[in-house]
RNA sequence: GGAUCGGUAGUUCAGUUGGUUAGAAUGCCGCCCUGUCACGGCGGAGGUCGCGGGUUCGAGUCCCGUCCGGUCCGCCA
């Protein structure tokens, strides 16, 4: 038997046993005739001592970090405890001990905090994943994955696996393709999600399916998008857009108090998409504070009167003009308000500069556009904007797009420069009514907003056949936001054979092309479809978030870089010629 | 496709206006230490300054190119 209790659960009760233990040596403080060892594992750090009469053996089989020991002794009560970890109060008085295998030097500590840089940790990530930090996060992924698998299974979900190899899509994302030896100048493609597989099991009868599941995206990456990640994917039929808000709201909660135990009572918001760009400029608001965005001024028309017979060429030229009330913002300097100006002259945000005006406790006003507005329209603009003394109004003008998702980004940025966004503090909402389509800048063609099995709201159907019109349309289809953050979505889908044509040819796909690249999706509608709707939720993000952190790295055993390569396994890498020949390709040079 | 920051000891970093033998901390090795838990003390080893080219009497430092890594924009059902 290689052990008798692991590192992790020995305490003052268990005093007197004797044990075997088995891990992996963290620490060794020598003290010329005694010695110390942690000895660590995946369920914690048990101390050893190593008496007089050991050390002796000790000098001879030399041990360091990282061995993996085995030891036998007795618990013993310590003379001085530990109060910082758990096992604290006692240590293992050590009668005999066994090398089961040495370790080279690790190249950074395995500690709460390394001294490791990410490409290293990246490379030895096996290493990485002995840190608590990581073994906390995967913990909590696991207990993330088990707890919706129990919400869904009380539900009467079924998992059910789809494939992994399937057919290349001209919609969406860049996919990854994968060459059929079998099949010479074929190409299978990974999925981007199950989604057309999961209506295909509606049209089967299976009216709860869900997965969790990997999904594969050719897309450039981000701190929190991956090559490969993995959705919590799920599909109901007879039913409408509330009966899925409402059973994934139940989702939510239960993984909330089931990981995190914090209970929500109260009903999620939901807000419109149209809501949601005008208040917060943006279709996954941070609810966790205020300061909503004002409009002065939108495509053209001037929302707050104290603009107009103003000679001042910025706010006269601008199609959109947009202001947020900064709390307590009024005492910033002029160094203050500089550096917020170069902030969004920065060419991610991509602005010409900042206006500002400052509402001071005395109701007086100061302003950058002092010499264009008198006191009597900065206070009518405060007004409008709903400052309150004490208040910094911050002014983006420009066109529309553009500022809007800009002032957006500063609400976010000052929210984080005065402390507003609580990791800890978990703000849900829904955003709905999202738009059918979107125009895309490039090519003028309307492309799907969220995918082209989306179904219109029931009452706009008719507008399907008026492409003049396609902008008005909105659809059944929902976001769920957390902390700024789309942590899902979903869409009640088209089920009729003659309205998912209409909306292929929307697209700009043609009758053949359809039939070519979906005829067994709109084969499977002439065999009775039945109404149904579904969402997917990315799992990753969910877990980073649950964890407090931006970046899903962490939470994936082993993630890749952000250039897709695997650091450890120095993938991608090339193939032997043999392989290519078999798969019919040519030799890439 | 673009912007930006970085690459110096095993590791994390500092390195002034271009100037003698490139430093610190930590880790590693050795010696000492009977209650540590970030142990402590003394000593030691450890460097192709990412790579290539250029400017210069002289380059870690300046210029050009290139590779690698981080972050962001575009892109992303």
């Amino acid at each position: 038997m290689y052990r008798t209790h692991t590192c992790g659960e020995l305490l003052i009760t268990d005093a007197g046993k004797e044990v075997t233990l088995a891990g992996w040596v963290q620490t060794i403080r020598k003290f010329g005739s005694i010695t110390f060892m942690d000895i660590r594992d995946r369920y914690g750090i048990t101390q050893l001592y190593f008496n007089e009469h050991l050390n002796g053996r000790l000098n001879e089989t030399p041990v360091g970090r990282e061995y993996v020991i085995q030891v036998n002794g007795k618990v013993i009560e310590r003379h001085n405890k530990n109060p910082k970890i758990p096992t604290g109060d006692i240590e293992i008085e050590v009668n005999d001990f066994a090398i089961m295998n040495i370790a080279a030097v690790p190249p950074f500590t395995i500690e709460e905090e390394t001294d490791g840089g990410d490409e290293l940790r990246m490379k030895y990530r096996y290493l990485d994943l002995r840190r608590p930090v990581l073994k906390r996060n995967m913990e909590l992924r696991y207990k993330v994955n088990r707890s919706v698998r129990n919400y869904l299974d009380d539900q009467g979900f079924w998992d059910i696996e789809t494939p992994f190899l399937i057919r290349s899509t001209p919609e969406g994302a860049r996919d990854f393709i994968v060459p059929s030896r079998m099949n010479p100048g074929s190409f299978y493609a990974l999925p981007q999600s199950p989604q057309t597989f999961k209506q295909l099991l509606m049209v089967s009868g299976y009216d709860r399916y869900y997965q969790i599941v990997k999904c594969f995206r050719d897309e450039d990456l981000r701190a929190d998008r991956q090559p490969e990640f993995t959705q919590i994917d799920c599909e109901m039929s007879f039913v409408e857009q509330e009966d899925i808000l409402q059973t994934f709201e139940g989702l939510f909660k239960h993984v909330f108090k089931e990981v995190k135990g914090i209970e929500i009572t109260e009903v999620f918001p939901r807000i419109t998409w149209d809501d949601a760009m005008r208040d917060y400029g943006n279709d996954k608001p941070d609810i966790r504070f205020g300061m909503k965005l004002h409009n002065l001024k939108v495509d053209g028309q001037i929302h707050c009167p104290a603009l107009e017979g103003v000679d001042f060429k910025v706010t006269n030229d601008a199609q959109t003009i947009l202001a947020i009330c900064v709390p307590a913002g009024a005492g910033y300097t002029r160094k203050q308000t500089d550096e917020l100006t170069e902030w969004v002259k920065r060419p991610q945000i991509g602005m010409s500069g900042l206006l500002f005006i400052k509402y001071n406790t005395d109701g007086s006003f100061k302003s950058s556009v002092d010499k264009f507005f008198d006191e009597s329209r900065l206070r009518e603009i405060a007004d409008h904007c709903q400052a309150t003394p004490d208040d910094l109004i911050l002014i983006l003008a420009g066109n529309e797009a553009r500022t809007r998702k800009a002032m957006s980004e500063l609400r976010i940025e000052m929210g984080n420069r005065l402390g507003l966004r609580n990791p800890d503090d978990y703000k849900p909402l829904w955003v709905v009514d999202f738009p059918l389509f979107e125009a895309d800048e490039e090519s003028g063609k309307w492309l799907a907003r969220h995918h082209p099995f989306t179904a219109p709201k029931p009452e706009q159907e008719a507008l399907m056949d008026d492409p003049g019109r396609f902008g008005e349309i909105k659809a059944n289809a929902y976001d769920i936001v957390l902390n700024g953050t789309e942590i899902g979505g979903g869409s009640i889908r088209i089920f009729r054979r003659d309205l998912q044509e209409k909306m292929f040819a929307a697209l700009g796909l043609d009758k053949e092309e359809a039939q070519e690249k979906f005829g067994f999706l709109l084969g499977a509608f002439e065999y009775g479809a039945p109404p149904h709707g579904g969402i997917a939720f990315g799992f990753d993000r969910l877990c980073a978030l649950l964890g407090g952190q931006e970046s899903i790295r962490d939470f994936i055993a082993f993630p890749k870089n952000n250039a897709g390569r695997d650091i450890m396994l120095d993938a991608p890498a090339g193939v032997e010629p043999e392989q290519l020949r078999e798969l019919h390709l040519k030799n890439i040079t």
